[in-house]
RNA sequence: CGGGGCGUAGCGCAGCCUGGUUAGCGCGCCUGCCUUGGGAGCAGGAGGCCGGAGGUUCGAAUCCUCUCGCCCCGACCA
């Protein structure tokens, strides 16, 4: 490929619809271009990096026994109202008719669709247990698109689901994805976790998703800084500390505290720590006002907290200043524990709290000297805040950190949702017909190029690995008009090409810094300049763009060692 | 869906508040000269329904109304 021939707009300048350094990189050098908010075209470099993503997801999905299919985009309505997801999924699927007012969705995901074909053409254990995937573009009707490919409306997934015949089985398969899954983020030269997506209250975790670990991640996760403990803020377990055994316990004592009501002015005013006092919240939970206590310092996961009570999120809210008083008589900012009349949920924290302060349910007056279990008991008690970095680690006790990250990946044990909502059933070794038990595994294609963008860059552009960057080499000529080293580019790239690399030569007849700023932005991971000094001294220069490492070698010598580079770098990530 | 911002040449922007010749600037593009190891220089040139519709006015990029699009924060989603 001649680069005056190829499609490669790159920009001198941000754009300025970009906010994340991948869209900006993205744009300038010349991978995507926009069409409609949250829907991308892939120019020739962006759709080779995404190629080579597929490819590594290929590769690994094969490998772990997975094959390959591809299923229609479009869906029928009937086969969604089967499973009840025509209703429930909402505003994000994107709903049309055909000719004869048939009602159809664009696939956002393909449960209904491969549960269907398997119902159709599995009926027995002993063609158990199989693995299916496809690679394919899905349209979600996002209510916000944004950061270019991170979060699009119409983007490239990967997408597998598994049927096995025992739960057993089921377990296996996971295990099989989530090693593949952790072979493709590495070969992809991806700093990732693998994170706990599910509160494993019963009988261990199946879900996990799986997050590149940067700044512009739309999702905050814990990691442990010792062990590979890793977890999504609402499942992140809080190590329930000890209790204190040799404090004294004081007398609860009344403190008038006139307009004080905010805990930090509570605390400057009381002379103590936000760590000192427990803070009483109250939610309305289905009509219901409940009580929420928590140390001064900490917050509320609204997950955890609805799992405690057993409702959905949905169904829960804080109260505003009106209900609060109608709930419980006192305003805002004075409320406690003690005497309260209505359901009272304790943070686990609490009970291995001594002598703290608490609103003493009078307006202008707090309470010192509280102590849960003497001075009052809650309805409920557990573990209902977030995390903190001064948390420990609930597997190693080591230091945990708060991060971002982006999910390009979610793996999930199904069980029977599916398969029992479309009566996919099979027959077992005893010759009962029961339903299949489904995984189901995703990876975002096109978001993984965005995240590695993310991880991988400088100021002048875009450094991908070798394993996904578009093409493995560029050859500059820097100056087309001279004879002696056009012939000698135009060799290099030739052998290049015969020895199957993926090669660029920028024949381009612009000026040499003009090559170097491109070469730099669009990101090839080896640069191979003919120029002034293969002239004077015969030398070839070989840049690596990851490091700037630099080799000047002899014309004969150039293309072994470009691809003894290039194997190596390839090397580093298999 | 709530809040905020922005639509002027391919890209980045100025002009708008305070209406008034032919709507500017930088980059890019085309032609020529010159230059050739990190986005050169000179000269000439092309390119605009000032997002769209309606209104106010003698006169609208500029003021008013409506509308469409894009971006950000939040909600939502995963």
């Amino acid at each position: 490929m001649r680069f005056s021939q190829l499609l490669i707009p790159t920009l001198k300048e941000d754009p300025s619809e970009a906010e994340v350094v991948s869209h900006k990189l993205l744009l300038r050098a010349g991978y995507i271009r926009k069409l409609t908010s949250g829907s991308y075209t892939y120019l020739p470099m962006g759709l080779a990096a995404i190629r080579k993503v597929e490819q590594i997801v290929r590769e690994e999905m094969n490998r772990a026994g997975a094959q390959e299919l591809l299923m229609p985009m479009v869906q029928p309505a009937d086969l969604w109202q089967e499973s009840g997801r025509w209703q429930e999924y909402g505003k994000e699927l994107i709903r049309l008719k055909d000719r004869h007012n048939r009602a159809f969705c664009l696939g956002p995901t393909h449960e209904e669709v491969i549960t269907d074909l398997i119902r159709k053409n599995i009926h027995s254990y002993r063609q158990l247990p199989i693995n299916l995937y496809q690679i394919q573009t899905k349209y979600r009707d996002e209510a916000r698109p944004r950061f270019g490919l991170m979060r699009g409306r119409e983007f490239i997934m990967k997408d597998g689901y598994s049927f096995d015949a025992t739960d057993q089985g089921a377990e296996e398969t996971y295990e099989k994805m989530k090693y593949a899954y952790h072979r493709i983020f590495s070969r992809c030269g991806l700093t990732f976790r693998a994170v706990d997506a599910d509160s494993g209250s019963i009988g261990g975790s199946f879900s996990h998703e799986f997050m590149v670990l940067a700044d512009t991640g739309e999702d905050t996760i814990v990691v442990c800084k010792s062990c590979s403990y890793a977890a999504n803020m609402e499942k992140a377990i809080c190590q329930k500390g000890n209790a204190p055994q040799d404090i004294a316990l004081k007398e609860v004592e009344r403190i008038e505290t006139p307009g004080k009501r905010k805990v930090k002015v509570v605390c400057d005013f009381l002379q103590i720590k936000p760590s000192e006092l427990v803070k009483t919240l109250v939610y309305i939970v289905k009509d219901e006002a409940i009580a929420v206590l928590l140390r001064g310092d900490h917050g509320v996961e609204d997950i955890k907290l609805a799992n405690l009570l057993g409702v959905s999120d949905e169904d829960m809210r804080l109260a505003d200043d009106k209900e609060l008083f109608d709930a419980t008589g006192t305003p805002s900012g004075y409320l406690g524990p003690m005497g309260l009349k209505i359901r009272v949920v304790a943070d686990q924290e609490i009970g291995n709290m001594r002598n703290f302060t608490v609103g003493a349910n009078e307006k202008n007056f707090h309470l010192q000297g509280v102590n849960m279990g003497r001075d009052f008991t809650p309805t409920l008690s557990g573990d209902i805040r977030k995390v903190t970095a001064e948390d420990r680690c609930v597997a190693c006790g080591g230091k945990l950190e708060l991060t971002k990250g982006i999910e390009v990946g979610h793996i999930f044990k199904l069980g029977t949702k599916y398969s029992e909502a479309l009566k996919a059933t099979f027959l077992d070794d005893q010759g009962d017909e029961i339903p299949f038990i489904m995984g189901c595994y995703g990876i975002g294609v096109s978001r993984v190029v965005a995240a590695a963008i993310e991880q991988h860059h400088d100021k002048d552009g875009i450094k991908l690995p070798v394993a996904i960057a578009p093409v493995q080499a560029l050859v500059l000529n820097l100056s087309p008009k001279d004879e002696e080293i056009s012939k000698a580019a135009q060799d290099i790239y030739g052998q290049l090409q015969r020895s199957h690399i993926e090669v660029i030569l920028d024949d381009r007849d612009e000026r040499p810094g003009i090559k170097f700023k491109d070469a730099d932005l669009i990101g090839i991971p080896f640069r191979i300049t003919v120029g002034k000094s293969f002239s004077k001294e015969g030398m070839i220069e070989v840049r690596r763009r990851t490091d700037g490492e630099t080799v000047s070698i002899p014309l004969a010598d150039t293309v072994a060692t470009v691809m003894d580079l290039i194997n190596k770098a390839g090397a580093e990530l298999a």
